[in-house]
DNA sequence: TTTTTGTCTAGACACTGTTTAGATTGCGTG
DNA sequence: CACGCAATCTAAACAGTGTCTAGACAAAAA
């Protein structure tokens, strides 16, 4: 709850303040609870302000959306360090996989065409930067070159080095993947065990 | 635009028009520009009227997703026919993705958990019943039993089929697949060859 | 100090989904 | 056939929403 009071008629960091107000909503109330308002509220100022700062709603959230972006990406940056071949594509989906599950919130936007400006170019960039660490992996093992940031043009092997990430995390977050316990949460321990069979199966 | 009007006080049959018109609305702009007064309006009625027989806006969309389900499972029922293996599992996950490009709306609304009721017993077992093409070619290939309604105990392999067919759809419905032409439109044969070539790379 | 520029507010507009109380009708029963 | 009941739909309201237009305010530039 970082109600940010302020004294003066200016609030001197309206930008990042409304980034953040609009993280802390969707990852505590998911994006179907987000409102602009609120994050003018949280953020102490009027219902309209957000708009000269961002255009639109959608514009807010694209900003959202590219940090969830870079955030996936530094995940993904390390996690198939020493690995090679299909055991850095397991490990690479595996951790993809634990970022949905873990920012549900975030990822859910991520998915959300209709709420976020998807032409934007900060935006497109941090996808690609975020997709480096799988592109390599599937470079090394099966010799791709470097992909451009031109999603239309992706090497059809390439693209079958995210499908399975992208299909289970999906999955995961809609809650059909696996191992709701009685209390309704989820076992991360055993989702993350039929993840791994899962991978075992498509990448041996 | 199938507006229906009305003489009598009554409707008639206002639950299915409501299903229909909600359809409409859904092909033509988008989960996103659906909204319960634009179907009220459609089939002539007033914007309370839709709770009466659903409860709530989403228990109108929980009966498009289940109908969608049912449409979808039609698709996959003849699409493996007369093949075996992998070439079932690749000519399967060709109609899916198939149907998420021409049905962008309704694919989209299958995926808003926040929309639907997903713990709807009709729909349920429409998404089960849709499946079992997939379950069914992937038991032949790789010896699975039937599976069960539960989706908590599906059995990894069969998750491994379902993943690719899932994730490729969404990159399909999210613009980021494939040849998309100068005038917008996608270049359906190019996007089916690209998925060939990327189902090859998965299942050879 | 004055002007200009960037920020933010106040209030309104046209919507949304849902709720309430009441009007209207069709149907099964006497 | 007539009656009463249950189902069906309306009208109006409520608390919200995103966005737009004026104008108020403050800080930086002249």
């Amino acid at each position: 709850m970082t109600k940010t009071k302020r004294d003066s008629y200016h609030h001197g960091d309206l930008r990042s303040a409304l980034i953040s107000a609009a993280e802390e909503i969707i990852a505590a109330e998911g994006v179907e609870g987000f409102t602009l308002r609120k994050a003018a509220r949280k953020a102490g100022v009027s219902p309209g302000a957000p708009t000269h700062h961002f255009g639109s709603m959608a514009g807010l959230l694209t900003q959202v959306a590219r940090r969830s972006y870079e955030a996936l990406g530094k995940q993904l940056a390390g996690a198939a360090e020493g690995l090679e071949g299909n055991a850095a594509l397991r490990a690479l989906t595996a951790v993809y996989v634990r970022f949905a599950r873990d920012n549900t919130g975030r990822f859910r936007l991520m998915g959300r065409t209709d709420l976020i400006e998807l032409e934007d170019d900060d935006l497109r960039a941090a996808v690609y930067r975020a997709m480096r660490p799988l592109a390599a992996a599937a470079a090394g093992t099966r010799g791709l070159g470097v992909p451009t940031p031109e999603f239309e043009r992706l090497d059809p092997r390439l693209i079958a080095a995210i499908v399975p990430a992208h299909g289970l995390a999906h999955l995961a977050t809609e809650g059909r993947l696996a191992a709701t316990m009685r209390s309704g949460e989820v076992d991360a321990q055993a989702q993350d065990a039929l993840v791994d069979e899962v991978l075992r199966a498509l990448w041996p």
